[in-house]
DNA sequence: GGCATGAATGTGACCGGTCACACAAGGCGC
DNA sequence: GCGCCTTGTGTGACCGGTCACATTCATGCC
């Protein structure tokens, strides 16, 4: 117990050391778990290590040996609810492992900007983790030198930089591709989409996924609207939309545009799913208590999290084999946003 | 320029120094501004630094100086709109003044588990930042031993645990107030409540607030409902309400169960704003698109984060004095969820 | 000229661990 | 009895910085 009531220098191991009577590396030894430290030895030395409140400095283990058990990720934005529930399981499982987390914000996709944060992060020492979800993840994933062990959180593999880095992705274009057949087989002619973003200057896998299910069913592939990450954006793009009465479907890129689509159709006096249906992508917490309820797609973000958490560490401790991984299937949720589409005018 | 093809190690002063032909010592006043280098040595080091691409160890650093320009935040949640806000201000200052930020998720608000987690942050060396705005993030703001460089982000001072440490707030209780009055201005005979979890066994400022105003206006005061953090707590607690016909206006804890509420109402086939006015709380960026958009107060949480953040500074570089210190006026946003109570049955 | 003073620089120890190696004691084979 | 391997333990250097102190040299002042 500490009982000296001044602050006082917390115990390092020749603290231990002499109040074990051993040296310091014996007690190095028995804190690493190494075989051959005789069992009444190592009961003294631990005993030493209760008594003194010992614990092992992260900061020295780090300079002298190298590793750090640190994990660094680096996002463009922590509130956004895919985002944040990455980030989330990142956290569950690094604390699981007892490994801290440290994160980073890319503020701009500027490319000086972005570089800046990757050296920073560097600099943390440890793992990073890259949430390459949009341009400025994207190219904060492609600066990271290539010596610094990095897993990036990806749309889709086809668009990973660098190519033979590690990387977890869902399968949005799976996703999308679903979503859209749903709309399609309630008997709506073609799907409009409102895009989030793209991660990269070509199209986003959940872009491809949907003019792929619109190929197939031969249906009209109407041009993507570009919104923006948040509902403003969405309502925006709904506006537009909503004034043309050939529109009976739109797919948003995610819920908060879906969110911001649902409101540009109410002010515009077009009912949902009555005249038009809507669909969301992540299945954030609020969507199933909008009215009308929202049908999106459920991707696993703290799955995704935990599984980018997963393979950093296997490579950090170069254990387990360095291999792109698809993690959890992508799930429709049906609710009342969709409906079939109004009786032939 | 680094063009040797295999990774090498990264340049320590010791090798600026060879460069520059000086002693590790010189290089060290150098990148530490010491004003007794002559003019010519400096710009030699300057100009080996450059050429080897040097950069600090900030390990190096923080186990030889102690001080390690680094900010955990200890917060039971990463999702929540105001806590994510929250975070995102302080890894904005931070990055400002070159910190590195740290998070660490309280899971339960277990004793044991909290006292592990607040070990966990004081293992990564700097200052914390604990968001105390729940029994979790309390019972870590009182468990931080008194030695270590604490900043808590409050519900309202009086809360604060331990007294002496520095926080930071907003004025919840004034918040409260604000909108209650803004419901009874509009001819409300009372205003229900939905509260968030409290953040201590006794009541929390959002609640004392409404309270206040309803006393002050010689109302009924109604016993708050208990709600959750997420719409579906106030779908539970909104449920309730519906069926009491007398019920004509509800106070929300927070956006999310606002949401939950105005679902249940319309369930409930009670319109709003016209049979039932709702009122949330913390302004998320959703609830100005919501149907109809939901009248709430604005709070500012990234400005909270960032003057938790410089607080927290000041107290590591031992400058600012330490006060503690209430951010921004809450801001009354009046949108369509809010109006006049039905005409008397 | 002698000496205190301050600017400019270097030396050695230290932060708290780890790593490579040395070394003593005990068991075994021959 | 000698050599050799294994087990248990200790010593010194090192990671990359900082800090306290020593040293050198030029300067100002009496």
């Amino acid at each position: 117990m500490n009982v000296t009531g001044h602050t006082r220098r917390p115990a390092s191991i020749r603290d231990v050391a002499t109040a074990a009577g051993v040296s310091y590396q014996t007690v190095s030894r028995v804190i690493n778990g190494h075989p051959s430290v005789k069992q009444s030895t190592r009961e003294r030395v631990l005993a030493a290590i209760d008594e003194l409140g010992f614990r092992r400095n992260a900061t020295a283990l780090a300079l002298a040996s190298g590793r750090s058990r640190a994990v660094t990720v680096l996002t463009s934005n922590t509130t956004h609810y895919g985002y944040a529930s990455i980030l989330q399981g990142i956290e569950e499982a690094a604390r699981a492992a007892s490994y801290a987390v440290g994160i980073g914000v890319l503020e701009s996709a500027e490319e000086t900007a972005v570089a800046a944060e990757v050296q920073r992060a560097a600099d943390a020492g440890g793992g990073l983790i890259v949430i390459a979800y949009d341009p400025a993840g994207v190219g904060a994933l492609a600066a990271v030198p290539a010596d610094l062990p990095v897993v990036g959180v990806v749309e889709t593999p086809a668009t990973a930089p660098g190519g033979d880095r590690p990387w977890v992705w869902t399968d949005d274009r799976e996703a999308a591709h679903a979503v859209t057949r749903h709309l399609l087989s309630l008997g709506h002619e073609t799907v409009h989409y409102v895009a989030i973003p793209s991660s990269t200057r070509r199209t986003s896998a959940r872009t491809t996924g949907w003019r792929q299910a619109l190929r197939e069913a031969g249906a009209p592939e109407p041009r993507p609207v570009q919104g923006n990450w948040g509902p403003a954006g969405g309502h925006r793009a709904g506006r537009k939309l909503a004034e043309d009465p050939s529109v009976t479907a739109i797919l948003c890129g995610n819920d908060d545009l879906a969110l911001g689509v649902l409101r540009a159709l109410h002010e515009n006096g077009r009912s949902v799913p009555g005249d038009v249906s809507v669909a969301g992508f992540d299945d954030a917490p609020h969507s199933a208590y909008l009215t009308p309820s929202l049908t999106t797609v459920r991707l696993d973000f703290t799955g995704l999290g935990r599984a980018a958490f997963a393979l950093l560490h296997g490579v950090l401790e170069q254990s387990a084999p360095i291999a792109p991984h698809r993690v959890s299937v992508p799930e429709l949720v049906v609710r009342e946003s969709t409906g079939a589409p109004p009786a032939h005018t």
